[in-house]
DNA sequence: TGTACATCAGTGAACGCGCGTTCACTGATGTAC
DNA sequence: TGTACATCAGTGAACGCGCGTTCACTGATGTAC
């Protein structure tokens, strides 16, 4: 099974640095360990990526991708539903992903920052969108049901991520991780819910 | 100058921690360099410290000291502010610590987590309030201001602190930390008079 | 169809680094008499 | 007031670790003729 040409040896190295991320975050992608993983030699990482930095980016992307994949989960169990829920939903696949996939969460925050100027392909879920498409997606559809001035998007898109990314921070790894489960989930349900609102109710203050 | 008794060694360490977390955050307090730039053998830390983890967490503490104390001073300017103003300035303040010293922010989100259950006292600043009292405080004078119905106040706390530490970990070192200061700035007067403002109106909805 | 050979993807060993932690120790300090 | 001595706060050297990266190399592959 093991031939000496690996196949794909990239992709065997990018899946052993997810499979670490996941187990332990960021910081736990090392070069060694993930060609060892692999069962590989360290120099036969270089065959493949330019340096360590280099590596990590790609299962970054990765991790972004899998939180994509969520978000379009949770969208696909109502396709019809309306933009303000639509909106509510990548808030709390957002969330749910962090609470989920902690160390997946903490890795792909790498990734997230390229998606706001030029997004990386690979950081898209199957169904086509990064994690900050979603979020940009939702709210153009808020706009489009005239819930939201279109001016308001980049204050409103600040605001969803902000609320979001900062509860997901505290609850999965910060100083709210003692919370038990239910109570995070519900809390995150209000807290969401009044973003959305906050968000909407900016339609009669700013227009 | 050097006397071989050193006289506070513990506290050269910590300040010496602090500086070199002030440069590049938590990862950065090692003992090996901490005890380097105090001049003094590894050996010596273990005097006053159980294992190194015991030295980030002080550092961790005087850190959020530091956040308090920017507090602290914002709600000095104006001792009179009403209620909806001084967790405007508690907010405020977080993000522009946070935007000022990544690093120490960086630090101090280890020391906070302390606050919610047992307050530690050298996470407070001269004022006495750690960080997350002052939260409470706000909220507990927004309550007294007939703004916040009581019951809502771990609501709002959530809410403020989630707002507020996902703008403040976005833009300091996050992906949006290429966006020019005036910009976040503004962006961050809107978000919290914004967040502030839904607090209060839940006052309408829940009461 | 069979073989020569260039290309490519890996090997295996070594480099220097900084880390946390532990060892047996010694020099400075201040207290008891 | 002077000295013996227990206590304490440091020294200095070493441990084993895992890391990223570089070296000269060799075995496998597939293409040209």
């Amino acid at each position: 099974m093991e031939r000496y040409h690996h196949g794909d040896l990239r992709e065997a190295l990018v899946q052993a640095g997810f499979d670490a991320a996941r187990e332990l975050g960021a910081d736990a992608i090392a070069l060694r360990d993930v060609t060892r993983r692999v069962g590989v030699t360290p120099r036969a990482a270089y065959r493949h990526f330019e340096d360590r930095q280099a590596l990590v980016l790609a299962v970054a992307r990765r991790a972004a991708a899998r939180l994509a994949a969520v978000i379009d989960a949770r969208i696909a169990l109502d396709p019809e539903m309306d933009a303000a829920t639509r909106l509510e939903s990548v808030g709390l696949g957002y969330i749910a992903f962090a609470l989920d996939e902690p160390g997946l969460f903490d890795a792909a925050f790498f990734a997230i920052g390229d998606m706001l100027s030029a997004d990386a392909p690979e950081a898209a879920a199957a169904g086509g969108r990064t994690p900050y498409q979603h979020l940009q997606d939702a709210l153009d559809r808020l706009v489009a049901a005239g819930d939201l001035p279109a001016a308001s998007v980049g204050d409103a898109a600040i605001m969803c991520w902000s609320g979001v990314h900062g509860f997901a921070t505290l609850t999965a790894r910060g100083p709210l991780r003692a919370l038990p489960r239910e109570v995070v989930d519900e809390q995150a349900c209000r807290l969401v819910g009044a973003i959305v609102e906050a968000v909407t109710a900016s339609k009669a203050t700013l227009a």
